[in-house]
DNA sequence: TGTACATCAGTGAACGCGCGTTCACTGATGTAC
DNA sequence: TGTACATCAGTGAACGCGCGTTCACTGATGTAC
């Protein structure tokens, strides 16, 4: 048996990858049950059935374990909402849309404080490192820009909304853009649809934050109120189409409404 | 000199007005300073100079200190808001409209802890006092619903943007609509203006915490990106009438445009 | 006007708590020869 | 294959901290007679 120098298996390895596995496994369990400000890696190692201090081997403190739930909620996210959007028919830049709206509230409801973590307010005493957290937090936005560019690319629809869309100015969008390079051509993408995409995500994102913190009181019937702020968010994508928008209003309540 | 005995006046009654004065006073600073979820009575009462144990004659706990300054951010932002809108010439229901965007935004801007308190993640450890601070937390965007409802008496205009609006539940909405019986006359509140209301508040909502909290990393430029979004919005409001849209468009921008 | 009592604001000490982080240590796992 | 050493995971005690809340208390302010 050749024994392995790169440290990949063996005991301690593998034993090493399965804590850290857990760690964030107990880290996300204890986000859901008390809440960002509240984690505490005391607790977190009392989960593990470890001694804190033990988690420093892991972690180099509280913070370094707050941005790795940082980036795994957003990975998560990302990975939710980009599945649902790769099983869409890349045609149907609707469908594709719809998939995001419903995929975002879809994860939000089932990871409520994963979506406070990194929608809500910035955590007391900790500061983001932005260039960690940039990356995988532009994912699902810059989807929406995706279909804004392939929109465009299509030649199917101008997205200009508002004529004073054009003074929407480059140096507030070129660092978004610049976030992730290549995976979106500057060439094809004018700033209206770049502005269509990020308001757009911005409505979406407000309406499951509205929701998932009840900033209008517990809403006892929600669903209708999100379709309705996604039908709005879908009209600022595909900019103003009543017509189109009106035959997609009428089909979708029988797919995509929730239950009774 | 007649003695008061309702202790309207006196040096007691007088103290202790001031008392609680810098004591939400104090409790603001320190939600400005270092975020809800730090809040600590004992701070506040350093602060004060006073011992810890003298606050909880004027407040039952940390929890009530908390709920008094949600109402106080409630409040504080309404008024506000609300001197703004009340500003603007009554008929012009698009000024009315850029008042309430704007007022929101400068208030955030200003008050970005107090923002987070009420449009953040809820704070650890506190449940929120439906009852307290449902009424003061529907003011502003009654005041938009309030300019749908206008819109819709005036005849000017029949907000229905999309064809599936009709399907927008009365249960969803009228919890909101009874959170101030009387402000608003449900006769003349069909469903759709009151979620054109809704949903346009949602997208400003969400443009200002993008803005506030830096959910799209830190922007150099946020003035455009915000004005892009508050014209969604008011699209969503007023219904789709591009041509008005883009007139207004490019009249705005020098008129509400912030600093250079 | 004066006196006895009630009310109340604020003190100071103490309670038990959980926190993040450090440090020297033990014992198991890996490695070089 | 066997031995000596290095690496590393995890222990257990301890550090100093700030927290919310309680309690008996002092002294000032108000009130009734």
């Amino acid at each position: 048996m050749v024994p392995p120098t790169d440290g990949s298996c063996g005991v301690r390895a593998t034993r090493r990858a399965a804590v850290e596995a857990d760690l964030l496994e107990v880290g996300r369990r204890h986000l859901a049950e008390h809440g960002a400000a509240a984690l505490s890696i005391r607790a977190v190692a009392r989960d593990l059935g470890m001694v804190p201090s033990a988690l420093f081997r892991y972690v180099s403190g509280r913070d370094e374990l707050i941005t790795r739930l940082i980036v795994a909620a957003y990975t998560s996210l990302g990975e939710s909402v980009g599945a649902a959007h790769a099983a869409a028919p890349g045609q149907d830049l609707a469908a594709r849309y719809w998939a995001i709206a419903h995929g975002m509230r879809a994860w939000a409801v089932a990871h409520p404080h994963e979506w406070a973590l990194i929608f809500g307010s910035p955590v007391p005493h900790y500061d983001a490192p932005g260039e960690q957290t940039t990356g995988p937090g532009t994912i699902v936005p810059m989807l929406l820009v995706g279909i804004g560019a392939d929109l465009y690319a299509a030649g199917r629809r101008s997205p200009k909304p508002f004529a004073g869309a054009g003074t929407l100015s480059r140096a507030a969008t070129d660092h978004l853009r610049g976030a992730e390079p290549g995976r979106i051509d500057p060439a094809v993408l004018p700033p209206v649809a770049f502005a269509n995409g990020i308001t757009a995500w911005t409505l979406l994102v407000g309406a499951v934050s509205s929701e998932v913190f009840e900033h209008l009181g517990v809403n006892p019937q929600p669903d209708p109120l999100f379709e309705y702020a996604a039908r709005c968010a879908e009209a600022i994508l595909f900019g103003p189409a009543p017509a189109r928008a009106a035959r997609r209003a009428d089909r979708r309540p029988t797919d995509h409404q929730g239950a009774p």
